[in-house]
DNA sequence: TATGTCTGCCCC
DNA sequence: ATTCTGC
DNA sequence: GCAGAATGGGCAGACATA
């Protein structure tokens, strides 16, 4: 595998300038994906296009064009060609240029005017154009769309920050003079070369393709939470609740988690939780944990005035909960000094995956140990394992 | 001016 | 972001 | 399989307050 730009002597895409010129560097989510009410936009489109073709006088001789057929078969001619839409639509989202291609040349015409472009960013995506491409890329490229991710670099030390640093960069006003904080960007996939669309090729073929087009690099990196199934798997003790909103009033619509400090003999708060519950589960934990409801907390409770929890609840049950990743936090409490003189460590995307009765409170995962999962992934961060990349692709 | 709090936005 | 639920 | 609706941490920037 490769990656691309990551050096000091050709400095990776330096601070990404936003910004001007024509390369794209851009995310697609696994598959095709588009917006979220754009989706039903675009079928009504369809069916309208289909039912009442374009291009008649008015008012318009044909208004149902499926009437002869059965209601299966016209569902499965109006959805099939929605697809020609949704997918022009993902390869040039602007309606400007569809819907008068759609209304002269009609819709099964529309793959051959409105195409991948590059410089147009695919729908979905925030991808500034960017420039610096240049620098990587062989003399054979002469236009292409990258997917790709931008990753803080510690020039001095050759490697990878995390996540945390990167998010400091400022956003506006940028001053080239004042930027701290380098970025290196990581391409992963090619949709676009030279004229053409591989949005249709086979994933081997773009990547191998990339891998022609651009300069290998050692050291590649993809984060872990982007991997199948991989991500770090704690045990925490609940001791607060949240009441729920919406569809969650009259419940609790998330709960506060605390690691337990042996050296101290405490509960140190982690984050909060609020995803990966059934309905059921939510009606299960509010009926046993609202008998353990305490008027305030237990003095042995580390937890900040920002998260301060609706009700308190008595540290008697302990969840397991999957995270992607680790933070230095600013308002939990979690292995508080251990990594950091002032910060304690919270949870990325957390979310509950099991009651864990065969575990007392006391048992719950502790703040050593969730600082020595902090430092892991600092390492594994910088050793970009291959092999499980591989696997990924 | 320094510090605290809130908002909007990002997570691709 | 992640996850669940109803369609 | 999609859309909608619950919920997460944490940053810079804007605004408020001392």
């Amino acid at each position: 595998m490769f990656s691309s730009f990551t050096s000091q002597s050709e400095p990776c895409i330096t601070p990404v300038c936003p910004f001007t010129s024509s390369w794209s560097s851009q995310s697609l989510v696994g598959k095709l994906r588009i917006g979220l009410a754009e989706q039903s936009v675009l079928a009504a489109l369809s069916q309208a296009v289909c039912l009442t073709p374009p291009g008649q006088d008015f008012p318009p001789a044909v208004i149902d064009a499926g009437k002869g057929m059965s209601a299966e078969k016209q569902k499965a001619w109006i959805e099939e060609k929605s697809l020609i839409l949704k997918q022009t639509y993902c390869e040039m989202p602007n309606y400007d240029v569809i819907i008068p291609v759609l209304m002269k040349e009609g819709i099964d015409e529309l793959p051959k005017h409105c195409k991948l472009t590059p410089g147009v960013p695919l729908r979905p995506m925030l991808a500034h154009p960017t420039k610096g491409v240049g620098e990587v890329k062989k003399e054979s490229v002469v236009s292409c769309v990258l997917d790709s991710e931008a990753v803080a670099w510690d020039r001095e030390k050759q490697q990878i920050q995390p996540f945390q640093v990167l998010t400091t960069r400022k956003r506006k006003n940028v001053d080239a003079a004042d930027i701290k904080v380098q970025v290196c960007v990581y391409a992963f996939d090619l949709l676009y070369l030279n004229g053409e669309s591989l949005v249709k090729q086979p994933l081997s073929r773009r990547r191998a393709l990339l891998k022609d087009s651009f300069e290998e690099k050692e050291g590649e990196f993809l984060k872990k939470d982007y991997l199948d199934g991989v991500g770090d798997t704690v045990d925490l003790c609940v001791i607060g609740a949240y009441l729920g909103k919406g569809k969650r009033t009259g419940t609790y619509g998330g709960f506060l988690l605390a690691c337990y400090d042996e050296d101290n003999e405490e509960f140190q708060s982690v984050c909060k939780i609020g995803t990966g519950f059934k309905d059921e589960d939510l009606e299960q934990h509010y009926k046993f944990l609202t008998e353990h409801i305490l008027p305030k907390p237990r003095p042995y409770y580390r937890v900040d005035q920002s998260t301060e929890p609706d009700v308190w609840l008595g540290a008697v049950q302990v969840w397991e909960v999957k995270c992607a990743d680790l933070s230095l936090s600013p308002i939990y409490k979690a292995g508080m000094g251990l990594c950091d003189p002032e910060k304690g460590i919270s949870l990325r995307f957390p979310r509950f995956l099991r009651i864990r009765d065969d575990k007392k409170p006391e048992d719950a995962t502790s703040g050593g140990q969730i600082a020595d999962l902090y430092r892991k992934q600092q390492v594994v961060q910088n050793q970009g394992d291959k092999a499980d990349l591989e696997d990924y692709y």
